[in-house]
DNA sequence: AAAATATGAATGAAGATTCATTTATTAAAC
DNA sequence: GTTTAATAAATGAATCTTCATTCATATTTT
């Protein structure tokens, strides 16, 4: 039986030691003393160092996945489905902020050192934007001369940018919320006075 | 003499090489193997493996940081200051595709496995992005109600976002300048229909 | 008492750094 | 201007440490 679940037991102290280590200064052993575990019995529930990597971005992504798509489903206005997304998006990194931090640095460098892995589940992450820009742009509510590929990356982006800043310095001189509208606000009416 | 300049061939070494493996998976030797110099050569230019990394850093934005601001001073409207300022960092990404690549994947992490290392330079490079919307404001071009602090994130994270895009696939659907151009509108009138 | 889980010491490979030696350059002496 | 000595630059094989992974053994569960 699985009462003591090691394999999230162990998922969940990688990500507290990626975190702190990041993947290639993060000793196998250090997973392991902090699920409290021995070494070898990591390699029972994975097949490397990489595959608990892998495996954490999926499962944890798919969960972030599941829930801002319950979230957005209930509403009709893309404008405030995008509000949703960027609120949602800045909370995580305070709620899970060992989280965000793995996704932050390693998801970049995965590409490099994994060249036959594609994180499905982050594109499918991203494309939730896309898809409310489209619903925008059908509605008559966001301007059709937007290119949605360009649009969702740079909506993206702000909103990343933004979590790192938050999540690697330590003093915040604005709160999440502030953040995030404003964010969302310059998207919708653009940084321009209006005269 | 430095009739060979050694050390700026291991640089120019080292950003070919990080960009393809990455800081950790690169060995050393790779790195003299393609300046053309021994193992050992490193280690009379630069202190350690971090070391040449940190120089790399340190000179190659360094480099960037001057000719953008050459290319701003020039001008005065500052809406057209960030259309230089984003098309020029789109633009590095394929005139430095390799140096794009070590600066986008390498970067993040530095702060995880060099503890004690503040990127000055990479700040300085931000910044002017928010001075640009200082300026902005107070020529009552730009909103009064942005937050400076918030919205130099957004856009360079915007920027940032696509040209990791643009970096890691390879086919692509617009051109840079088609990026660079609908970054800046969004972010000059937002993605809302005028009605 | 099988079967399934878990252990952690031992193994072996990798690769950053060192340093004794070699090669190139500059200066001095004649 | 040629030979010799001193200094600087470069080499790369050897060293030494650091883990990921394995597996013979032990423990727990059924």
């Amino acid at each position: 039986m699985r009462t003591s679940d090691k394999h999230q037991k162990i998922i969940q102290a990688a990500i507290k030691v990626l975190a702190n280590k990041g993947f290639f200064n993060a000793r196998i052993s250090d997973i392991a003393k902090e699920a409290q575990v021995a070494d070898g019995t990591i390699y029972l529930y994975f097949n490397n160092k990489y595959d608990i990597l892998i495996t954490l971005f999926e499962e944890e992504i798919g969960k972030i996945i599941v829930l801002v798509k319950q979230l957005i489903e209930k509403e009709t206005d893309p404008k405030i489905m995008l509000e949703i997304f960027a609120l949602q998006h800045i909370k995580m990194m305070e709620e899970k902020k060992e989280l965000a931090e793995v996704l932050q640095v390693e998801l970049r460098q995965s590409n490099k050192f994994m060249k036959e892995y594609r994180n499905t589940k982050f594109i499918e992450y991203i494309d939730i934007v896309s898809h409310i820009i489209h619903l925008g742009q059908e509605k008559n509510i966001f301007r059709k001369d937007l290119l949605p590929g360009v649009a969702k990356r740079a909506f993206f982006g702000a909103l990343d940018e933004m979590s790192r800043l938050w999540i690697l310095s330590s003093s915040h001189r604005y709160t999440i919320e502030q953040s995030a509208n404003q964010i969302v606000d310059i998207f919708l009416y653009g940084m321009t006075e209006k005269t």
